[in-house]
RNA sequence: GGAGGCGUAGUGUAGUGGUCUAACACGUCGGCCUGUCAAGCCGAAGAUCGCGGGUUCGAGUCCCGUCGCUUCCGCCA
């Protein structure tokens, strides 16, 4: 080893002690005699000290050093001096003194500034990305990923789950996100598919008999990317056979209720998790991942103004629609500006308009208020728990579009109000998804999870009579307004699947192409399994406080699914192409 | 595919039609300096204002296009 300890070590009960040290030059103070250099390694840093009277040579070397040179240096640790201890430093009561110097490496100027917490131009700190991952932000979360990581081995370890690795090229399936595709040399025009998940690897392992198996696994989906989306993204991916979903739900709760404390400083806001059905969560929430952190919860008016004055309401709900309102605090003040920018994101949702109503000190101010009587603007108001200096946001429309205004409005309102507490993760479970929507281009059932979701036993006669009805055994995770997480109790029975497959508008033909070997599987005796996969980036997002995926990523891609720093994707040789038995086409 | 935001020395910003012959901080380079820790003091270098076109007597500033990054919609079983 080139050093004797880190740069983190040193205490006072080294004092007395020859080390060596190495790393980065963090910064340099010259004195012109004196100088001080902050040495950083991953562990911490610590001051050295170069004085010509100690050693005129390495004085001479240290005059030469510069930001970001990695040295090697072998000296004293000493005590500071009293008055010159620094309390902000952990190594700041001592400083090592220099009598032996070697520069292992020079380094060019830093295209920013690694020793400071400023803002850089993310283009360019993926550019230079090995020089962004050596500032503490981006340090400090890689630790804290892989704590994660850590923490989940051991605890499904002493669960009797285990890791088993799933092939990376596997076939590429219909259903689902689009495929990252990788051609077949051997085989001319046929292709691999990456994985969007291990989903039917991890099923037919049960069916292998694992029993628990967990993976954390890569992931791939060629969509269009978002602030918590990447085209290739980390899940942490477990099955378990012979449970029901109960099983998963408290496995998956244990596990997180317990990794929250050991890695970070943040709380758990309720565990057991609180539970909504798909349903009441948009009911509620407006929002099939709700940010329960705060309440601000939609509140249905229907029935108050089904007679209303206001022909808007009548209207949508003789229509078969609805009315329904948030409650914003402290916002009665809002200018006209404010409220036409609050009825433009209304509109951008789907919604036709924004009806407010301003809890003034002289009263209710509504831009409908004439058409209201003075008994529905009273049931209105209480019904909504109005007081004054509130503004009540009211829209009316489909059920569909009311969830999606109101639940976007209640999230803009709750940043401005600052309602959600960023050191609480509000963990919660979503569960009685649908297990099919009608796609209207396709025009076809298509399954809203994936479809090797189990229906409700009790729904299973509706599979083929009324398809929309049928539940699933299927379950999101949701923390802070993201989802986390989902699974669900698969189907285990071949007569079963190839019902879903039927229902979802796959012929015999096409079943068998695509999921042969899933339903061969099926006949040779699946027990009854489900499972779930967490995307582990969006929980440490969290964990770390960040604001988007990329900075738990050590090498993330671009929006554009670029990667700044070596340029892929990027064009191959004609031999390659030619061996792959492939032409472009402009 | 669509909508918004951003793009000015190495970095972060200021500059909203006229001494902008582009400013400030940090960094860099040089000088001085034996107790600093965002060291200090003095001095210097460093910018075709993302790129292309247009309007104008005059464009970093206004308009159009384009590229890059980013946020959102669509998409994401």
């Amino acid at each position: 080893m080139l050093k004797s300890h880190h740069c983190g070590a040193l205490r006072r009960d080294h004092v007395g002690e020859h080390v060596s040290l190495a790393g980065w030059v963090h910064r340099r103070r010259d004195h012109g005699n004196l100088i001080f250099i902050d040495l950083r390694d991953r562990f911490g840093i610590t001051q050295l000290v170069f004085n010509p009277d100690h050693s005129a040579d390495a004085h001479q070397i240290a005059s030469q050093l510069r930001n970001e040179y990695v040295i090697r240096a072998l000296g004293l640790v000493r005590a500071r001096p009293e008055g010159m201890r620094n309390a902000d430093m952990a190594t700041g009561d001592v400083e090592v003194v220099i009598d032996q110097v070697e520069i292992l490496n020079e380094a060019r100027e830093p295209v920013f500034h690694i020793s400071r917490e400023s803002d850089v131009d993310e283009a360019l700190r993926l550019r230079y990305r090995y020089l962004d991952l050596r500032r503490p932000r981006m340090q400090r979360n890689l630790v804290l990923r892989h704590k994660v990581t850590r923490f989940m081995r051991e605890y499904l370890s002493e669960r009797d789950f285990l890791e088993i690795e799933t092939p990376i090229l596997i076939k590429s399936t219909p259903e689902g996100a689009r495929d990252y595709v990788v051609p077949s040399r051997l085989h001319p025009g046929k292709f691999y598919a990456l994985p969007q998940s291990p989903q039917q690897l991890k099923q037919l392992l049960m069916v292998s008999g694992f029993e628990r198996y967990f993976q954390i696994a890569r992931c791939f989906r060629d969509e269009d990317q978002r602030a918590d989306r990447q085209p290739e993204f980390t899940q942490l991916d477990l099955e378990m056979s012979f449970v029901e979903r109960e099983d998963v739900l408290q496995l998956l709760e244990g596990l997180l209720t317990e990794l929250v404390p050991a890695v970070s400083d943040k709380r758990v806001l309720q565990s057991p998790f609180p539970r909504f059905t798909h349903t009441e969560a948009l009911a509620l929430y407006g929002s099939d991942k709700p940010d329960i952190r705060y309440g601000m919860l939609l509140t249905d008016l229907s029935d108050l103004v089904a007679d209303s004055g206001f022909r808007v309401f009548q209207q949508t709900i003789e229509a078969g629609g609805q009315v329904k309102a948030i409650r914003a605090p402290g916002c009665a003040d809002y200018t006209r500006r404010q409220i036409e920018e609050l009825t433009e994101l209304a509109k951008e949702h789907g919604a036709q308009g924004l009806v407010t109503i301003q809890m003034r000190d002289k009263g209710p101010h509504s831009s409908i208020a004439r058409f209201l009587a003075e008994a529905e603007m009273t049931a209105i108001l209480e019904r909504m728990g109005a007081e004054t200096g509130d503004l009540l946001l009211i829209v009316a429309d489909e059920a569909p579009v009311v969830a999606q205004v109101l639940g976007q409005l209640r999230l803009v309102m709750g940043k401005r109000l600052e309602l959600a507490d960023d050191d609480v993760l509000a963990f919660a479970w979503i569960t009685d998804f649908p297990l099919l929507e009608w796609n209207v281009d396709e025009e076809r059932f298509e399954a809203v999870h994936h479809p090797f979701t189990a229906p409700f036993d009790e729904d299973l006669e509706l599979l083929e009579s009324d398809p929309g009805l049928v539940r699933a055994k299927a379950y999101d995770i949701v923390a802070n307004g993201y989802e986390i997480g989902g699974g669900s109790i698969r189907i285990h029975r071949r007569e079963v699947q190839s019902r879903l497959f039927a229902a979802i508008g796959m012929t015999d033909e096409e079943t068998r192409a695509q999921f042969g070997h899933l339903l061969e599987a099926f006949e040779y005796g699946a027990p009854p399994h489900g499972g779930i996969a967490a995307g582990l980036a969006r929980l440490v997002m969290l964990l770390a406080g960040e604001p988007n995926i990329r900075e738990v990523m050590a090498f993330p891609k671009t929006q554009s699914a670029v990667d700044l720093m070596t340029d892929a994707p990027s064009p191959v040789s004609a031999r390659q192409l030619d061996e792959l038995h492939i032409r472009i086409q402009d």
